[in-house]
DNA sequence: CTAGGGTTAG
């Protein structure tokens, strides 16, 4: 926490300069005078003690410097009393007392640990928790150890106010000192990394923890779980399941409503009833969260009757449905515009006493305008917007906006919007997006431009949809330049190009027969890649080769990098979990999936693209013997080829909203990682913590060599092979394809799909490459030039 | 203590 420091060195300098030549001065005049009153030690420290409870701090200061003209004092506890007595008084200026705090460090007396604890209490009390944690790391670095229940607080205190950089800075310190964190509190921190996008961190947070032997209750759990779920990663989820179950923590609803919602959401339906089935043989009663997800899978995927079978199931297990529910169906319901249905089921809610809420409404209108029932939308809201009956909230007013764009009033609804912000109404990049369509349709796109130039969006500014609102206008209508215009906002705003965006562009580079060039394709490669359209990306990335485009022919830096986030992108997403397994798989069937294509053009396309991003394994090998994490291509790539080989292992703190790009980094300690390598989790588990890409072990077979696949523990199967092994000096690269190209092969096809590679032999350490070769490079490296020897 | 619902781009 050096960063609350150093901007005040300068400014401490000088105030301590300041103050002790006017301290001498002064002091000089009072020895003159305490000469004749005798003044001695005793009363200089009542002075001090008096003038600093009483806020007079330089005052306080005065009577404290006076003291040098007793031998040996001032001593460490007249400061500490000074200190003490200044945060009893009222305005206390934390920056005089950490000024002072400094000054003790460089002239003496030698801070103790009594400084530091009042220090620390009074920054607490005050509310100053980057200040606390300061001392706290100063604490430590001068030999003493901060309190359990005072790093405690703090972290608590740090949470309370949202601060994540500051929670994350106590409880990382407080696992140096082997200091848990109370349960509450760890859920805190555990639910407020993953609320904030930092679903990697929440889970590394999660593993550390586990791996020091700590005991996570099944609320910490349910809320990994349901994160592993809701991101897409039902796989991962079902690991954790089962190192519950190892764990001796009991599953409850909670935990299989997350596999269940995690199976629906990807659309794995056998799965989610299965899991539905398990979960009552084990004794665990479904209920009314349970079974609304169940029918909202069944009403996205349109099959209303069934979504009514399962709410006719549920009542009659007794478990009544809420207005959730029924806001779920009749969205269906009105999808499907079945128009008898709909004032059926708006009957019930009525019945049984639900008052309908913004989400009935927005259900229903929604649903109206989607079926083109434009008029019937609009009567509606309308009307309860009329009667004030109901708060609604901005989705509503969403979709009313929406009903006048599409009837070719966006001025309208602008105006509308308009004299509703003055009103104190807050629109979201939803409102904007919705009137910017409008306009591109009703009146040109560069008026919808000037709008998004002076709306005033709530988030930094415009976000993918409404540069895809205007591109894809500008598609429609061959407007080049705009086209131009907007990519170069986009990318100057930093907002990435997702598979809509790429879409429409492909779609109009070859109804213009137009030919792309290498920057181009990067951006579509990388935003295709970011959507997980793995296949449709190596297609246009052959395309490109095809068109001469060989980024080796091309050394433009930016076309480089862009290839390069793409395959690290690639990386990234083509995590096991996007696998859909049969399910009578094995995992050694399921290795069987990894596509030998997709690992070549890993290997070949993003090793060889940019000269400067070779992986050299001669360097990787200094920094650890015993264990090495590579933290994801991207991350390896900014520790140990651009900022040189550190000595440390880093675990990317992503943010997921920023995605790969904004990976902040933070060390682990050895310590750290060796302890959750011996903690026993599934591999695959605390590699996903990390995010590991690459493992290398030397030496050192892991506990998890057979351990079986949540998959196969959840279906009975024999266990058979982990997804993820490491054998000693073995360095084992597991990708797999989401979308795999090669049928399933036998059990042994196991080997035939993943690689195995040895390291690279010490003495031939590869020159480093940090320069871009202008010259082209082969697009396969030598084995002089591999990173990694097969 | 943890969990489920509505609105925008192709």
């Amino acid at each position: 926490m050096l960063l609350c420091a150093i901007p005040r060195i300068g400014k401490t300098v000088r105030f301590l300069v300041n103050l002790s030549s006017s301290c001498a001065v002064r002091t000089a005049d009072f020895i003159e005078e305490s000469n004749t009153h005798h003044c001695n030690y005793v009363e200089l420290q009542r002075r001090m003690q008096n003038y600093a409870t009483s806020g007079h701090f330089s005052k306080a200061l005065e009577a404290l410097n006076s003291m040098r003209n007793v031998h040996g004092k001032p001593t460490v506890y007249d400061y500490n009393a000074l200190m003490h007595c200044y945060f009893k008084s009222r305005n206390v200026l934390l920056e005089v007392l950490v000024e002072v705090y400094l000054g003790m460090k460089r002239f003496g007396p030698v801070p103790n640990a009594s400084t530091f604890n009042t220090l620390l209490n009074g920054m607490l009390s005050l509310g100053n928790l980057k200040d606390a944690f300061f001392i706290a790391e100063e604490m430590c670095g001068s030999g003493f150890v901060p309190s359990f229940s005072l790093l405690s607080k703090t972290l608590k205190k740090s949470l309370e106010v949202g601060s994540l950089d500051n929670s994350l800075g106590v409880f990382e310190l407080m696992l140096r000192l082997e200091y848990f964190p109370t349960e509450h509190t760890f859920n805190l921190l555990i639910s407020m990394l993953i609320k904030a996008g930092m679903f990697r961190a929440a889970y590394f947070v999660f593993s550390v923890l586990q791996g020091k032997g700590y005991f996570c209750s099944v609320y910490s759990y349910n809320l990994i779980l349901w994160a592993f779920c809701r991101s897409g990663q039902i796989c991962t989820a079902l690991e954790l399941f089962c190192l519950m179950k190892k764990k001796g923590v009991v599953q409850n609803v909670c935990s299989y409503s997350a596999l269940v919602y995690g199976f629906g959401r990807e659309g794995l339906e056998k799965d989610l009833f299965h899991c539905l089935d398990v979960m009552q043989s084990d004794g665990c009663k479904p209920n009314v969260r349970t079974y609304t997800i169940i029918i909202k899978f069944l009403c996205d995927a349109g099959r209303i009757e069934k979504a009514l079978e399962y709410l006719g199931r549920m009542e009659r297990k007794g478990c009544d449905p809420d207005l959730i529910t029924y806001n779920v169906i009749l969205r269906e319901l009105c999808h499907q515009d079945r128009v008898g249905e709909i004032s059926e089921l708006v009957q019930v809610i009525d019945q049984k006493g639900f008052a309908p809420n913004p989400y009935t409404f927005a259900a229903f209108a929604g649903g109206m305008l989607k079926v083109g029932k434009i008029g019937i939308a609009q009567k509606l809201l309308l009307d309860v917007i009329s009667r004030g009956c109901c708060t609604l909230d901005v989705a509503v007013y969403n979709i009313y906006f929406n009903c006048l764009c599409c009837e070719n009033r966006s001025r309208e609804a602008l105006s509308l919007l308009k004299s509703m912000t003055e009103g104190g109404f807050l629109p979201s990049s939803v409102s904007y997006n919705t009137i910017l369509k409008g306009f591109c349709r009703e009146n040109s796109i560069e008026e919808a431009l000037e709008l998004f130039d002076r709306f005033e969006w709530v988030t930094n500014g415009p976000d993918v949809v409404s540069f895809n609102t205007i591109l894809s206008a500008a598609c429609k209508q061959c407007k080049s330049s705009v086209i131009q215009r907007i990519l170069f906002r986009m990318e100057c705003e930093g907002v990435e190009l997702n598979v809509v965006s790429s879409m429409c562009l492909i779609r109009e580079m070859y109804s213009q027969g137009l030919k792309p060039d290498g920057y181009t394709y990067g951006s579509l490669i990388s935003g295709l890649c970011r959507e997980g359209r793995i296949s449709v990306a190596l297609q246009l990335r052959d395309q490109m080769l095809g068109n001469g485009l060989t980024p080796g022919c091309q050394p433009d830096e930016v076309t480089f990098e862009i290839l390069n986030q793409a395959m690290s992108k690639v990386l990234e997403i083509a995590t096991p979990t996007s696998l859909t397994f049969q399910e009578d798989q094995t995992f050694s069937q399921m290795d069987a999936l990894v596509s030998r294509e997709f690992l070549e053009s890993v290997e070949n396309n993003f090793i060889c693209w940019h000269p400067a991003r070779q992986v050299d394994a001669a360097k990787v090998d200094t920094i650890c013997d015993s264990v090495l994490l590579l933290t994801s291509i991207c991350c390896f790539n900014e520790y140990c080829v651009l900022h040189g080989i550190q000595p440390k292992f880093s675990c990317p703190y992503t943010s997921e909203q920023n995605g790969v790009s904004e990976c902040k980094h933070r060390h682990i300690t050895e310590t750290g990682l060796s302890m959750l390598f011996h903690s026993g989790a599934p591999m695959y588990l605390w590699t996903e913590a990390f995010h590991t890409a690459v493992i290398v072990i030397n030496n050192q077979p892991t506990p998890l060599l057979n351990h079986r696949s949540p998959y196969e523990i959840l279906h009975g199967a024999p266990p058979a092979y982990s997804s993820l092994r490491a054998f000693g000096c073995l360095c084992y690269i597991h990708i797999s394809n989401p979308h795999p190209a090669a049928p399933p092969t036998a059990p042994d096809g196991h080997q035939s799909a993943v690689k195995y590679y040895t390291r690279r032999p010490k003495t031939k350490a590869a020159p480093s490459a940090n320069l871009p070769s202008s010259s082209p490079q082969p697009s396969v490296p030598s084995d002089q030039e591999a990173p990694i020897d097969l």
